[in-house]
RNA sequence: GGUGGGUUGGCCGAGAGGCGAGGCAACGGACUGCAAAUCCGUGUACACGGGUUCAAAUCCCGUACCCACCUCCA
C-alpha cells in the first residue's frame, strides 16, 4: 500500500486514487525566466520518481507539468535584456528541457504552457465573478481580484488564518477590497508593457495573474477533481493556497493530496537567494555526470532539506560508482544484465512509505554487496537474479546506467575507445612481461604512467582491465 | 506577530519508544609481488536541561541556535 505525506492534512496517508488503477498528477513546473539550477531540477527529479513509482505500482498515470511563460519577472528581465519576452521565455524553456534530459527526467503526459490557455482562464475567472468570489477592480485598472473574504476556507492548505497573515508589504491597495485579495487578471499597462503581453478579455486587454493558470490547466487536463498536486515548498503559500481557493470556489474539488519537496540550500540559504553561476545545471555537469547528480538528489528524501556541496556530490558520485561497477562486472560475467528483474521487498516497502528513497538506496547497496560476494563464483542463477534486481531498482529511480537516455556509454566515442585500448593494451603487455620477470619496479612504473593519464587498472583473474 | 521545518558519529544522510539504515572517509584482516577493486570486521552518534517509561535519538515540558513561508521563488 502506497502512503504519501499530504501537506493539507500534515500527515502520511494511504494513497487512494479517485479512480481505481489510475493516478492523476499535476506538478507546478517553472516560470521560465532564468537558467535552471540544481534546486529547480530537484523538484523535477522528485516528482519524476513519484511518476515512475506510480507506474511501477501499476497505475495508469496522467502526469501534467506546466510551464509559466508570462509573468512580471519575465517582462522585467526581457526588457532589461532588450528582447521580446516570448523570446526569453522560449530560450529558457529550451534550456530547461535540456537540463531535464541530462538528468533523465521522464516527460510528463503533457506540458501545458500558460499563454496557450488564456480562454480557459477567462472562463474560470468569469465563473468566479458570477459566483461572487471575484470582482473587477473599482479603480478602472482592468484588474480582477479574488475575494478572499468570500471564501471562509481560505488558508486551509497552509494552515493559516486570514487575520494572522501579514498584509503584503507592497499592498498597494489599488482596487482591492482586502489587501490579501490576489489578482486573477491584470489589466494592461499600456505605458510600460508590450502589446504582445496583453490578451482580450471581458474586463479589457490584460494578462493572467500567476495562480489562475494552474487551476485552469489542471481543470482542463485532469478534470475538476484529481489525485495529487505537487511542487516546491515555497509554492505552498500563496500559490497553491490560491489555486485551491479559486478552484474550490468555482465548485471544483481539486486535488486530493498535496505534495511539496524541500529545499536545496547553499551555505544554509535557499538557492534562489545565494545563487552563483556554479550551481546552474550546465556548470555542474561540467564536473559531474547527470546520472551522478541525479543519484545525489534521489539519495536524500524529497521532504528533507539538502545542503548542497560539491564535496557531498563527489561522495555521492563515488557511492554510485560502486553500484555501477558491480553492474559492469556482472555484465562481464553474465554477458548481459537481464532486464525485467524484480525489486526486492525492502525496496518496495521503502518507496511505498512516502517515497523513502534513502531506505530504497540502502536496499540497493545491500544487494550489491551480496552480488559482489557472488561475483567470484561466476555466472549463476543467483548472480543473474541479483544483478537483474539491482538494475530494475535503479531503473525505477531513473538511475539505470544502461538506460539509453544517458546517451552513449561513459566510454564515449567508440573509435576513440578502440584507439586507447590498443595503446593501453601495449603498455599492459609490457607490464605483464615485467611482472613475469618479477621486475616490480618497472611494472609499477608502467601502471603509474597509465594512471597518470587518468586510466584505472584493475587486475582480475581474467587479466588486467582498464577504465577511465 | 502567525505558520511550518530543522539540530544525528570525522563527513553526507536515514530512522521516530527496545535490536547501530546506507554511503564516504579512517583503522584492522582476507586477496595481491605491492596496489586497485572486492569481501570480512572495527565506532559506545542523536543540540542542551528536566521529565514520563522496565526501556527515549524517538514521547512530554523548557532552553538555545538555524532555516523557510506569510512578497516573485522548485
Amino acid at each position: 500500500m502506497l502512503r504519501l505525506y499530504d501537506t493539507a492534512t500534515s500527515d502520511v496517508r494511504d494513497f487512494v486514487p479517485l479512480r481505481d488503477g489510475e493516478a492523476s498528477l499535476y506538478v507546478c513546473g517553472l516560470t521560465v525566466q532564468s537558467e535552471p539550477h540544481v534546486g529547480h531540477v530537484r523538484s523535477a527529479v522528485n516528482f519524476d520518481v513519484l511518476q515512475r513509482w506510480l507506474r511501477y505500482r501499476g497505475y495508469r498515470v496522467t502526469f501534467i507539468r506546466n510551464l509559466t511563460d508570462i509573468d512580471d519577472k519575465i517582462l522585467i528581465k526581457s526588457a532589461e535584456q532588450g528582447r521580446d519576452w516570448y523570446n526569453l521565455a522560449y530560450e529558457m524553456h529550451r534550456q530547461l528541457d535540456r537540463a531535464y534530459a541530462d538528468l533523465n527526467v521522464a516527460r510528463p503526459t503533457y506540458e501545458p504552457i500558460a499563454t496557450g490557455h488564456i480562454p480557459e482562464m477567462i472562463e474560470l475567472i468569469s465563473e468566479l465573478v458570477e459566483r461572487g468570489h471575484a470582482y473587477p477592480a473599482a479603480d478602472g485598472s482592468g484588474d480582477v481580484y479574488f475575494d478572499v473574504r468570500s471564501w471562509p476556507a481560505y488558508g486551509e492548505l497552509s494552515h493559516q488564518g486570514i487575520e494572522d497573515m501579514e498584509a503584503a508589504a507592497d499592498a498597494d491597495p489599488r482596487g482591492k477590497r482586502d489587501p490579501r485579495d490576489f489578482a486573477l487578471w491584470k489589466g494592461w499597462k499600456q505605458d510600460s508593457e508590450p502589446a504582445t503581453a496583453a490578451w482580450p478579455s471581458p474586463w479589457g486587454r490584460g494578462r493572467p495573474g500567476w495562480h489562475i493558470e494552474c487551476s485552469a490547466m489542471a481543470g482542463k487536463y485532469l478534470g475538476p477533481a484529481f489525485d495529487i498536486h505537487g511542487g516546491g515548498l515555497d509554492l505552498r503559500f500563496p500559490h497553491h493556497e490560491n489555486e485551491q481557493a479559486q478552484a474550490r470556489a468555482a465548485g471544483r474539488p481539486f486535488a486530493s493530496y498535496w505534495m511539496h519537496n524541500a529545499w536545496i540550500t547553499t551555505s544554509g540559504e535557499k538557492m534562489s537567494k545565494s545563487l552563483g553561476n556554479s550551481l546552474l545545471i550546465p556548470a555542474v555537469l561540467e564536473r559531474f555526470r547527470g546520472i551522478e547528480l541525479r543519484y545525489y538528489l534521489v539519495a536524500a528524501h524529497y521532504r528533507s532539506h539538502v545542503e548542497f556541496s560539491f564535496e557531498a556530490l563527489a561522495e555521492a558520485a563515488t557511492g554510485f560508482g560502486r553500484l555501477e561497477s558491480f553492474l559492469e562486472r556482472a555484465a562481464d560475467v553474465l554477458g548481459e544484465i537481464p532486464a525485467g528483474g524484480e525489486p526486492n521487498d525492502v525496496f518496495v516497502a521503502a518507496l511505498d512509505d512516502d517515497l523513502g528513497t534513502p531506505a530504497a538506496m540502502a536496499a540497493i547497496h545491500d544487494l550489491v554487496r551480496e552480488g559482489n560476494r557472488l561475483l567470484p563464483e561466476g555466472a549463476g542463477a543467483e548472480l543473474r537474479r541479483v544483478a537483474g534486481s539491482v538494475r530494475a531498482m535503479l531503473a525505477i529511480l531513473g538511475l539505470d546506467p544502461a538506460d539509453p537516455a544517458w546517451g552513449p556509454g561513459t566510454g564515449g566515442d567508440e573509435k576513440l575507445t578502440a584507439a586507447v585500448d590498443v595503446l593501453v593494451r601495449g603498455l599492459l603487455d609490457q607490464r605483464a612481461a615485467a611482472r613475469a620477470a618479477k621486475d616490480w619496479a618497472s611494472a609499477d612504473a608502467i601502471r603509474d604512467q597509465i594512471q597518470a593519464a587518468g586510466i584505472e587498472i584493475e587486475d582480475t583473474p581474467d587479466g588486467p582491465k582498464w577504465s577511465i
